[in-house]
DNA sequence: AGCCTCAACTAACGGTGTTAACCTGGGTAG
DNA sequence: CTACCCAGGTTAACACCGTTAGTTGAGGCT
């Protein structure tokens, strides 16, 4: 309708001012729309995150987003760009080993820390100074450890694929306490008992062991696993150094 | 409108039958729902899938679905646990790490077959018959390779987080093509060689290695590496038994 | 025969990302 | 000082989406 801007401009021209046509140009930095977005990815996770609400915590409205970026998409890039602005590298004077395993607990750590932020970091490309920086950490680390150029890049990638799908997964169950606040945790005593012996003996066999399964305890156990592997592999690789 | 249903009413009344008004109870069963719903994920991905477009593949109207499904979460659910039937155990004679290479190339394979397949996988929770067969496989494997009871629940969700994580990072590419066809695949030349070197070093001088990075090589490093761990860890446990 | 249930239908609600067109005030060129 | 320009806001609308409510009609059961 247009009657009602016309009111409006109206009301500016006899009553003094109104006080909000003045929109004073700036209004939106990229650093205040990513830090409203990620205290909205925080609150409602992904779904809650919304143009609109967005726009909304900004004092603007939602169409005016899309002057500070091309896409919602190019929203949760810059979304998990700014996140990994949150994980602490390593120290570089430290052992390669212990620098990946704390560049990999610090991964976990942040992607941990805010809500479906995993599910941030899988639907965008790596490409973003802050991620390419952690990148660059575990490639360096890895050199250092000795491997062949092409296996830093493929030991690289394994240990960032590792902690995303782990963060993942891991991180499935608190998004599922939105929506279904019964909550049965996994792997819940009544429905292990429910399943028949026959078809899934190992699974009923483990079942007690399935109770207290800890997750931080396993990720320690498959990051522990991980680097193993590594060594393994570089003591395979060039046995004449050693 | 009430009025539109009269018409129909009265045209099934006086010309003869309309053909349309006799629904002939059955017209949807879960099989071909789902299969209907696996054909417009291939074609479209998880975004391709609409309870609309689904509805309209089965000739019937969008609300109908909800006879048969609670929730679209509830269909992606079923669909993970649809395309898991799809995964070929191993022989359980063979060796235990044979098995569980096997089972992870297997899985990985399921999960490029079928796009945005990773996806429907980590959306949903690992309930459900397929699902659990496969798991249960994991685990009977890695127990007879001599883990401990808590240590093999353990071992099994590493290597399953594992093999989600690396298709879900690998499919990335795929997904990407359909909403930007121009297609800077991961790494392009180009923007390897924009990034500047002194922020970057390491990863520039292993552009060249990026540049012939092959996933599936790098796979079969990762799963090695894993399996390695694995190894490891089994003799570091009992070295008393060997 | 008559009832009852199940699976389809129509209609609508509230919300989503995204686009187009318009307006406006501050900065800048003449 | 004036006139223009345009970046960055505004409104309005589009085409979808998942989901719910209420209705209808045909088949199976008593």
């Amino acid at each position: 309708m247009v009657r009602k801007q016309l009111e409006v401009r109206e009301k500016t021209a006899d009553a003094a001012a109104w006080m909000k046509a003045a929109p004073a140009r700036p209004m939106i930095d990229r650093s205040r729309l990513l830090q409203e977005a990620i205290t909205l990815l925080d609150e409602g996770g992904l779904d809650g995150l919304t143009m609109r609400k967005l726009a909304e915590r900004l004092g603007v409205q939602a169409a005016s987003l899309y002057n500070h970026v091309r896409d919602k998409d190019q929203l949760v890039a810059l979304l998990a760009d700014a996140l990994s602005a949150e994980i602490k590298l390593p120290y570089r004077g430290k052992p390669w080993r212990t620098q990946l395993e704390a560049l990999a607990r610090e991964f976990r750590r942040v992607l941990l820390a805010h809500r479906d932020a995993a599910i941030v970091f899988a639907a965008s490309p790596p490409v973003g100074p802050n991620r390419m920086r952690t990148i660059e950490c575990a490639l360096s680390a890895v050199l250092e450890g000795g491997f062949a150029r092409e296996d830093a890049c493929k030991a690289a990638y394994a240990l960032h694929t590792f902690v995303m799908g782990f963060a993942l997964e891991e991180s499935y169950g608190d998004r599922q306490k939105d929506h279904d606040p019964s909550g049965a945790p996994f792997a819940s005593p009544e429905f292990m008992g429910s399943l028949s012996t026959e078809r899934f003996p190992t699974m009923c066999a483990l079942a007690q062991s399935w109770g207290d399964f800890d997750v931080n305890a396993a990720f320690e156990f498959s990051l522990a696993v991980m680097l193993s592997g590594f060594d393994a592999h570089l003591a395979r690789a060039k046995p004449k150094n050693s």
